[in-house]
DNA sequence: AGGATACATGCAGAAACGTGCAACAACGGG
DNA sequence: CCCGTTGTTGCACGTTTCTGCATGTATCCT
């Protein structure tokens, strides 16, 4: 058995069953308990994994508590709010957006994270305020009421003073020609602001979103980082945007 | 079952079903209660669980008073609470505190009146979005999450850039020689910086709060242009007030 | 007030841990 | 082909951490 093959093992037992104890793992492969000890406390440094006594936890322990999500969100949503909650690392920065999507999100984090989440949104910070772990700010400015988030000069301004590890923004158009797109211009400069702001950008984009396109654009492909989706990988759309390099996440 | 497991599995329960009881969970889990107990002293510790005797509850004791609160408005809130909206001019700006009280204003804002609202309480933005003539301007800053509000420097310098020609700003602790203070100095500063932005600054305090005082001054005597309260004007401490030049406007 | 229950504390055995060491295999240069 | 280097693996040792039990104390309920 490979070094490699054996970390390869652990990542998937960690995915697979939310745990690994180094007791089990050395007696089912016939190695020393030692040898495992020391896959995870590399995979730990790597930052692949949490060490605990005993063994280790997922990372991202948002896979584990998927059982304890509540669904008012319509399913496809809930299935991409889901998989960009995955990608929030342990004491990073998040920028999250406004809108429902961005909302699931929020409900979706685990309780035991702890982050700092910088939003737009005065709904996004209500449904946060409960979190044990997270440390709120909250960006403000005139409040555009149709999608209830702050916009405009003051807004942008303040997302100016900020910066964070990712960035999950919601749209209301994902087309490969008209790239992402919004409704209202003053929300299409604000979430360029707030994606200007993280190293790295992921849209969130439930099936029904793909193909479409509205008034404004909010982004070009290439100022993202990669698509949060539930549509089918195979979708003619889809798979436009996979050819021209977009990096789509398939939540399911 | 390894020990980080255990933990998760408290603050599941403790999401999921709002209590824990040690007994219980030492029972399903084949464990030792003293092992349960010594789990939830750590969970307290780190400020995710309020410990109580035979278990412990979600820590949001702050959050879910504030829902509380909430929840039911006290007769005396209401009647403090319409007295205030009364004091909104048509096409003016009103600078609104965060607090249940300043959202019972909030709510009772008359629909048809236009006019700007400026708040730091994300909450008080959420009860006013559906209000359809208001102009809503949020300040934004780190959120600090007792009461729901932002505060620290960055809201402060959000508010020097408003002005306003009414402040409505709540209290915890309204006394002759205290003056008027609140429990908490990075909200006491936010409340000066507010009253600083508008040309008249009444002070809600519905008449639990008459004679308290709390650990922070928020402003002098002086600086407010009056007090509205539901308590009996004959009241002691009122006619002290009263004889101090302080307006005050008795709701009923 | 008194019994019952929950609690904190100290303790001991067990389990998990980190570290140093030696054996061993893979690799590359001479 | 030989030998030194490097990296990996298992083992031994001492240390730390966890867990359950026993004890005495605090708190609750009747």
């Amino acid at each position: 058995m490979l070094a490699a093959e054996r970390r390869d093992h652990l990542l998937g037992l960690l995915a697979r069953e939310g745990k690994v104890v180094a007791k089990d793992v050395a007696a089912d492969l016939g190695i020393s308990e030692d040898s495992v000890r020391r896959d995870l406390r590399d995979l730990a440094a790597e930052g692949l994994c949490h060490r605990v006594y005993g063994g280790a936890l997922p990372v991202s322990p948002a896979v584990a508590d998927y059982s304890a999500r509540m669904a008012v969100t319509p399913e496809g949503k809930q299935k991409v709010a889901a998989a960009a909650a995955a990608l929030v690392q342990p004491d990073s920065a998040l920028i999250l957006d406004g809108g429902t999507t961005a909302l699931a999100v929020a409900h979706g984090l685990p309780r035991r994270l702890a982050c700092t989440v910088i939003t737009h949104s005065p709904t996004i910070v209500a449904a946060l305020l409960d979190h044990p772990r997270i440390e709120l700010l909250m960006l403000g400015g005139r409040i555009f009421k149709h999608s209830a988030v702050a916009c405009g000069a003051a807004a942008v301004e303040a997302a100016q003073n900020v910066s964070a590890d990712l960035c999950l923004l919601g749209v209301t158009g994902v087309h490969p020609e008209a790239g992402l797109t919004t409704g209202d211009a003053e929300e299409a400069a604000m979430k360029r602001a707030l994606a200007a702001r993280a190293a790295d950008t992921y849209v969130l984009a439930s099936s029904e979103k793909i193909g479409a396109a509205s008034r404004f654009r909010v982004l070009p492909w290439e100022e993202i980082s990669g698509l949060i989706t539930d549509a089918d990988p195979h979708h003619t759309i889809v798979e436009r945007l996979t050819t021209r390099g977009i990096e789509v996440l398939t939540a399911s």
